[in-house]
DNA sequence: CAGATCATGTAACTGGTTACATGATTCA
DNA sequence: TGAATCATGTAACCAGTTACATGATCTG
């Protein structure tokens, strides 16, 4: 999958420019692009080049000029074809992981430190994540299903660092475990 | 982070050539990366321009002729001390997001449709994966507490897909929720 | 001897990030 | 008037994939 689905998707409620949608990304925690500049402008030329989006230009209004971009009909046929296509699975792409498969590297302490400081890293992304979503200020736009699908969608990280967080618990189990294993067998 | 360190962590348990690397990557569900030829074989060349990885050719013994990496002092520190940087959070890139996103572009029954998929898609997965667990084949190098950390590595990415499809239920009782509302109150 | 596997590499491309560059408008 | 925000764009780079290309060796 590209940015551009993401891009048609936040344009079926209304047209948007492309600081709007950079901006849309980088606030979302659940959409992994970061709203750069670079991805964002060139995907909106793409899509205006492809007849997926049109552009109207504002010059003159307040603020400076700036170019609105709406879905065209051909958009929308292309953002449902893609909806009905088989969901490819989440990419879950954990550096964590590979710090642990050189755990041999580490003595016992060390290890340990590794350990509480991602579960300290993702406490504190969870609190981070909790407390965005109670100051709330999610003026979605769409259906009263889709307002309540954008909460759910907003939800969605703090599922995943919950998951982690449990994973690692049983890995902190595992490693007590091992080395009372090994004083008793030494 | 970069496959690098993946690299380096597979070379602390002894020697391997590029080919035996890629395939460790192929073969690991819970590593993101395919192991393509491009990746690893660059990769391998500038670990050994960097002295990370030192580099052995075995032209004529049984089998073709193949070039041995392992790690040197210096990659070992280099591992070592990334180990002791903050670990960062797991990175989850997730497409169905982006498809709920425009949940308002689709008729009811192509939204459940939408949802069904991605559950069976999880479900077929999940089976997958507990296969490939039951069936074992995990020669897996190191100390006791290092091959226990490895049978955890491999149990993560059902761990997430299980999260996932917890996720995914919510995601079912508030459509339904959300279509019972609307019925009560046209 | 044909097809699978072992083994190494390159080319072209997509996706994504950081940093640079520019200029208008708003507000303290 | 100077800093923050609005607004658009480009350059250079890093990360990752698919597909192409080559040749040796093993196995049926």
């Amino acid at each position: 999958m590209s940015i551009a689905f993401a891009i048609l998707a936040f344009l079926i409620h209304g047209p948007l420019s492309g600081y709007d949608l950079k901006k849309r990304f980088a606030e979302c925690e659940s959409l992994h692009w970061t709203g750069n500049n670079n991805q964002v402008y060139r995907t909106l030329v793409h899509l205006h080049e492809t007849g997926l989006v049109a552009r109207e230009d504002q010059q003159s209004r307040e603020g400076p000029a700036r170019k609105l971009y709406s879905i065209t009909p051909a958009g929308e046929d292309a953002l449902r074809s893609w909806l009905q296509e088989e969901p490819d699975l989440p990419d879950c792409r954990d550096s964590f992981l590979v710090r642990l498969m050189a755990a041999d590297l580490l003595a016992p302490g060390e290890l340990d430190r590794l350990i509480a400081a991602y579960e300290e890293q993702l406490r504190m992304k969870l609190i981070m994540l909790e407390e965005k979503q109670r100051r709330g200020g999610r003026p979605e736009y769409g259906s009263p299903l889709q307002r309540e699908l954008w909460r759910l969608i907003n939800d969605h990280p703090a599922a995943v660092l919950r998951a982690e967080r449990d994973w690692l618990l049983t890995v902190q189990w595992a490693v007590q475990r091992q080395r009372a294993g090994a004083r008793e067998n030494p």
